[in-house]
RNA sequence: GACUCAGUAGCUCAGCUGGCAGAGCAUCUCCCUUUUAAGGAGAGGGUCCAGGGUUCGAGCCCCUGCUGAGUCACCA
C-alpha cells in the first residue's frame, strides 16, 4: 500500500504539509489570470526599452531553476511559449516586518518543478537580462517529483540532458518539460496537419470520418487487430486503413473526402513502425492518377514551405532533401532496370523466379508475380531515391484495388513517393469497374490459399457500392508519421507520436516482510542477544558462508539489524523501530 | 525472430585484476540584496533491473529472465 518515496519525494510532502499549515492552498481551485506569456515580456520589453516605465505585469508558470542568494534571488518561470526570469527581493516582496513568503515560502518551502504565479515590475538586470522583480507570489501547484535538471551554458552546451529514450518515452510528459526540443517536434507534427488540410479545405474538400471499428478490415495488405463486440456477439477487426468507406463516399456523390486517420497494423515494431500509426487518405472524383501526382508535390511544397520559413529544403540526417514541385518521376520497370541491369517487361513468374536468384534474393512458393515484383524493387531500388520521387506503374498482382493500366495490362496506373528510400505516400487511379474488382478480390484469395496471410478479404458491400457506379477517382494515401519524421529531422517514428507503444513496466511485486530460514536464525539470536560481535553471531547462527552473507544483508536491507563498525571491530544489534 | 550494446543516487554517468558504493548537477543545513551551468562551507541520499550460480568475498565472472536502444530479418 505504502509507496516507497525518495528522500527528495519525502522532503517535498514535507514541504506540501508546511504550505497547508501556514495557511496556503498547494492546489487552489481560482482562475489565475496571466497577463503576458513569457514570449510576450520579452518582445514588449525589447521594443519599449528606453522609455517604458512598464505597469505590473502578471505571469503564470513552472519554475525551473532557483538561484537562491541570500536576501535576494532568481528563479526562471517557463510557460508554453518560453522563459523568462524572476527577481526575488525579500524587501521588496515583502515590504513589511513579516519576510516570511520570501524566506520561507520562497526559499524553504517551493521546490524546481512548481507552479507558481507572479506579478511585479519588467526591468533589465545588470548582466543584462530582461526579469520581472516579483511584487506577489502565488502558489499555483506544488510538485512532489523531482524533475530532471538540464543546464545550459553561454554556448548553448546542455548538461545532464534527460536522455535515456525508454524514460523519455514513457514519461513523455517530463521529456516535454524539458526537452525544449521536443516540444517543437510535436507543435511541427500539428502544423503539417493543419496545413495539410488547409490545402484540401482550399479546394473544397471535405474532410469526413469513417469507422475504425469494421467487420472487414480491407484497403490494404496487412494483419489486423481483433476485438470482439459483446452485445452483438460478433468479431470486428480495427482498420488497417479507412480507403474502401471514402470510396463508398465518392459512390454516395461526394466529389473529394479526405480523413486523417488512425490505423493499425498487428505487425512487427521497429523505429518506422508502431502499431497505431496515422494516414491521410483523400479521393478526388474524375481525376486519374497523372493528376493525382501533381497535387501530391504541389501540396506537400504547400506542406513543407509553411512548417518551415518558406523554404522547400529540409535537412534530415546528413541529407539534404528538396520538396520543390514536380518531383522526379520513373516507372518501376524502369527503375529496377536502371538499379539490376533486368528488363522484366513481359517476363513469366519463373522468369521472374531467375532474376531474384540471380539477384540473390529469397524467393517462396506463396510469391506471385507480384510479389515477385516487388521484392525486386525492394531490395534493390527502394534505397536509392532520397529526393522525392515518384514511383510509377506498379505490377496488377500487388494492387487489387488500382485500375489497369490505361497502356498495358500488367500493371495498374499507380504511384508511390519514396523520400530518402522509404516510402511515404501511395495513389491510384482507383479501380471502379466492379468485375474487375471482385475478380482481383478472389485472386486475393488464391494467394491468401497459398499461404500469404496478408492477401485481402472480399468486402461484399465494397463491391455492391461499386456496382450502382462510381465515377473515375484517383486516390492516394501519406504516413503522417513518417512525414512528420522526414520534417523534423528523426529517425524514429517514436519521436514523432507522443506516446509510443512501449511493453508495460515490470511492477514489481511488492516486497512483503517476510524472513527466510537463515534470516530467522540470525533474528532469532539477535532477539536474545540484542548485540553480538559479528564473528561471534556467525558462529552462533550455523550458516555456511553464502547463506550467513545473504541473510545478513537482506536483515540489514529490511531495517531489522544493523552493522557497527568500532575500535574493537564489527558488531551486530538489532536495529530499533 | 537473430545478434550487439545498455540498465548503478531524483538526472547524467564513472566504477581498475572480484576486496567497505563514487562524481557532477539536484536535495538538506549555514553564508551571500542584480544572479544566470551563480558562488563558498558542511551534510544526507543506493532493491547496483530481477532471480539463480561460482567464490572466503560479486556492481564486476557464469546462467536464466525483464526492459530499452541499435543492426539485421520480417513488413503496402
Amino acid at each position: 500500500m505504502s509507496q516507497h518515496l525518495s528522500e527528495q519525494e519525502l522532503q517535498r510532502r514535507e514541504a506540501l504539509k508546511s504550505l497547508r499549515e501556514m495557511g496556503i492552498d498547494p492546489y487552489p481551485a481560482a482562475e489565475y489570470k496571466a497577463s503576458h506569456f513569457s514570449k510576450d515580456i520579452h518582445a514588449a520589453y525589447e521594443d519599449n526599452s528606453e522609455a517604458q516605465e512598464w505597469k505590473e505585469v502578471c505571469i503564470s508558470g513552472r519554475m525551473m531553476t532557483q538561484r537562491i542568494n541570500g536576501k535576494a534571488s532568481f528563479a526562471d518561470v517557463m510557460d508554453s511559449h518560453g522563459r523568462v526570469q524572476v527577481y526575488f527581493n525579500r524587501d521588496i516582496l515583502c515590504p513589511g516586518e513579516d519576510k516570511e513568503l520570501y524566506n520561507t515560502v520562497f526559499k524553504r518551502l517551493l521546490d524546481i518543478g512548481d507552479f507558481i504565479g507572479i506579478t511585479g515590475r519588467v526591468f533589465k538586470t545588470n548582466m543584462g537580462e530582461i526579469t520581472i522583480e516579483a511584487h506577489s507570489l502565488t502558489v499555483l501547484s506544488k510538485s512532489l517529483r523531482p524533475l530532471p535538471i538540464v543546464k545550459k551554458d553561454k554556448e548553448g552546451n546542455i548538461y545532464d540532458a534527460f536522455t535515456n529514450p525508454e524514460q523519455r518515452y514513457r514519461m513523455r510528459y517530463v521529456d516535454l518539460v524539458v526537452n525544449d526540443k521536443v516540444k517543437n517536434t510535436f507543435i511541427t507534427r500539428t502544423r503539417i496537419m493543419n496545413a495539410m488540410r488547409e490545402f484540401f479545405n482550399r479546394k473544397d474538400y471535405l474532410e469526413v470520418e469513417t469507422p475504425i471499428l469494421q467487420p472487414i478490415p480491407g484497403g490494404a495488405a496487412a494483419r489486423p487487430f481483433i476485438t470482439h463486440h459483446n452485445a452483438l456477439d460478433m468479431p470486428l477487426y480495427l482498420r488497417i486503413a479507412n480507403e474502401l468507406y471514402l470510396k463508398r463516399l465518392i459512390v454516395g456523390g461526394f466529389e473529394g473526402v479526405y480523413e486523417f486517420a488512425k490505423d493499425f497494423r498487428n505487425e512487427g515494431m521497429d523505429r518506422t513502425h508502431n502499431p497505431e500509426f496515422t494516414v491521410m487518405e483523400i479521393y478526388v472524383a474524375y481525376k486519374d492518377y497523372f493528376w493525382m501526382m501533381n497535387f501530391t508535390e504541389e501540396m506537400l511544397e504547400h506542406v513543407v514551405t509553411s512548417v518551415n520559413k518558406g523554404s522547400t529544403e529540409v535537412k534530415l540526417g546528413d541529407k539534404l532533401l528538396n520538396f520543390k514541385a514536380p518531383f522526379a518521376r520513373i516507372t518501376m520497370v524502369d527503375a529496377i532496370k536502371e538499379h539490376t541491369g533486368y528488363d522484366i517487361t513481359g517476363m513469366d513468374e519463373a522468369a521472374l523466379r531467375d532474376v531474384c536468384k540471380a539477384l540473390n534474393i529469397e524467393t517462396d512458393d506463396s510469391m506471385g508475380k507480384g510479389k515477385l515484383i516487388d521484392e525486386i524493387f525492394g531490395e534493390k531500388c527502394e534505397g536509392n531515391y532520397i529526393q522525392p520521387t515518384f514511383i510509377t506503374d506498379y505490377p496488377v498482382e500487388m494492387s487489387p484495388l488500382c485500375k489497369k493500366h490505361r497502356d498495358n495490362p500488367d500493371f495498374t496506373e499507380r504511384f508511390e513517393l519514396m523520400i530518402n528510400g522509404k516510402e511515404v505516400a501511395n495513389a491510384y487511379s482507383e479501380l471502379n469497374d466492379p468485375i474487375d474488382q471482385r475478380e482481383r478480390f478472389e485472386e486475393q484469395l488464391n494467394l491468401s490459399a497459398k499461404g500469404d496471410d496478408e492477401a485481402m478479404f472480399i468486402d461484399q458491400d465494397f463491391l455492391r457500392a461499386l456496382e450502382f457506379g462510381m465515377p473515375p477517382t484517383s486516390g492516394m494515401g501519406i504516413g503522417i508519421d513518417r512525414l512528420t519524421m522526414m520534417l523534423t529531422d528523426n529517425s524514429s517514428i517514436q519521436e514523432v507520436l507522443f506516446f509510443p507503444q512501449m511493453k508495460p513496466e515490470n511492477k514489481e511485486s511488492k516486497k512483503v516482510l517476510e524472513l527466510n530460514e537463515g534470516e530467522k536464525a540470525i533474528f532469532e539470536i539477535l532477539k536474545v542477544e540484542n548485540r553480538l560481535a559479528l564473528d561471534d553471531l556467525k558462529t552462533r547462527s550455523g550458516l555456511s558462508n553464502k547463506a550467513w552473507d545473504k541473510s545478513i544483508k537482506g536483515l540489514a536491507k529490511m531495517g531489522l539489524s544493523k552493522v557497527e563498525k568500532t575500535e574493537e571491530g564489527l558488531f551486530v544489534e538489532l536495529a530499533e523501530d
